[in-house]
DNA sequence: TCGACAATTAGCTAATTGTCTATTTATGAG
DNA sequence: CTCATAAATAGACAATTAGCTAATTGTCGA
């Protein structure tokens, strides 16, 4: 939990989870977007791969980074059930779990 | 929103956000429920009040500190948005916001 | 095998963090 | 005014972090 919310705490790897909401990215691709050199990307990476947000495949050359959704998601909304949001499977439209009022 | 994530990074951060839950408590009285010296709680309170989840007031020698409630809401909601939750007003049974699947 | 490219590791610096003890500030009681 | 109590500040220190450049590793194409 305090791994998956210092990874959060960092402004450069909120944008690269954003970057693989809509699919995997490679390294290469995710470090073009920023204006920091390589390797500190690659520390970002290690980060995030330590808090089990994203995992990563080799591919070629290239590695490919990819979200752990669950784990965001357990991260974000078990913290928040502390607190009386109510996590909500029921009426999702989209796939994804929904956070109410809780009885908390 | 970085100093959010940042302050909740830390276990002691969180449980004493948690203790706040229900209502304020002093800092004496926070900082005797944790194994650190008390200048060390002062600097942890110093990391919540700068990210703004709590407020502090003073009552004669002592001082008093309360959740910021919406503060905490509209980083972890604001953030969880971004990825496709979404937050609902509408059925919630507490008087919290619900966190449901986006169209995102 | 050689060269180019993708990515990580090594090694460094500067800044920040969490912790402590000692000191200071502020309030209230006698 | 003086003392005790509550809390914050000052100053020190070890550990961690984010950043860099240079070097290394791994994979492909020629």
């Amino acid at each position: 939990m305090s791994s998956v919310f210092k990874a959060l705490s960092d402004p450069t790897r909120r944008r690269v989870l954003e970057m693989l909401r809509d699919g995997p990215k490679s390294a290469g691709e995710l470090a073009g977007a920023f204006d920091v050199s390589k390797p500190t990307m690659s520390a970002h990476f290690a980060v995030l791969r330590d808090a089990g947000l994203v995992a990563s495949e080799k591919d070629g050359k290239s590695v490919f980074y990819h979200l752990q959704m669950s784990v965001l998601e357990d991260a974000l909304f078990g913290f928040a059930q502390t607190f009386g949001w109510e996590r909500r499977e029921d009426i999702s439209t989209t796939g994804r779990p929904v956070l109410k009022e809780g009885k908390a």
